[in-house]
DNA sequence: TATTATATGTTATATTATTACATAAAAAAA
DNA sequence: TTTTTTTATGTAATAATATAACATATAATA
């Protein structure tokens, strides 16, 4: 979604320190066609750092996250840069389990579904992540 | 929400064979109030079976995970008995972010939603799983 | 009873992630 | 500007999670 140059924009704006690291991690990742694990991340930020080691792909990985420029697909642990902007408290994932492509889908009426759940007063919905596996419209 | 008695009539009724490993592989996590990690059940196995190692751990969760007795919390690493029957395709979980508590949730719209997705022809739903972090009743 | 399929025991190792501590760099305060 | 504080990185070690491979045992079937 973001355009490195918008990221470094907003990097300024916040005050958040784009270093080099988190600068070539969010581009590998952002690179990538589908998500990608975190020792991928590392071996291919070998390529741009000298022996990078694990904390140095994980500390960046938490960086983006932290700011809600990547996602984690839990059932895959790996990561995927956000497609919507960055400001969501939930997310949805459609995981071709064919080609592993995945999609981050807008499927608007979760939050509203949560929404209930706490007007039932059961529970105070805070963040949310739906992975979906199935086939994409090209595998099935 | 199965007992014991229940589930071994199950396992004869469909040829599944109750294994010493996973009966106790599975009592403990119906025991446990929380979703209960790997390790954990291993160490509460050494109880009951004899110096036991992750293999055999591992193989009993996947088996129960397997027949939909028990789930798997993505982003916990744990395990969870099901507390909805053992046959549906996708699960809710409401995660307590202050007591750890994981509440089995039927949010039933969801399977509605997911069908629409498959009108559109976009993605075609096989099997989900939707993780909700908040404040249970109790901690808010 | 013999054969086949399924499950377990065991060792080793792969994969994913964090801790701990020293150093460096940037931001804030004096 | 200099000092102090905060934040980030480098590096080594190790923790936590999970699987592969192969020998043995047990149950189901022929």
């Amino acid at each position: 979604m973001f355009k490195e140059e918008q990221i470094i924009k907003i990097c300024k704006q916040n005050k958040w320190r784009l270093t080099e690291p988190r600068l070539e991690v969010l581009r590998i990742i952002s690179l990538s066609k589908n998500p990608i694990k975190a020792y991928d991340i590392l071996k291919k930020l070998a390529n741009k750092i000298k022996n990078p080691k694990p904390p140095t792909a994980y500390r960046a990985i938490q960086f983006w996250q932290k700011h809600k420029f990547i996602h984690r697909i839990e059932s895959l642990n790996a990561y995927q840069a956000c497609s919507h902007g960055h400001s969501h408290a939930g997310a949805q994932f459609l995981i071709c389990d064919d080609c592993g492509k995945v999609i981050e889908s807008n499927l608007h009426e979760i939050p509203e579904i949560l929404k209930k759940s706490t007007e039932n007063n059961t529970f105070k919905p805070l963040r949310w992540n739906l992975e979906i596996n199935g086939l994409c419209n090209q595998c099935s």
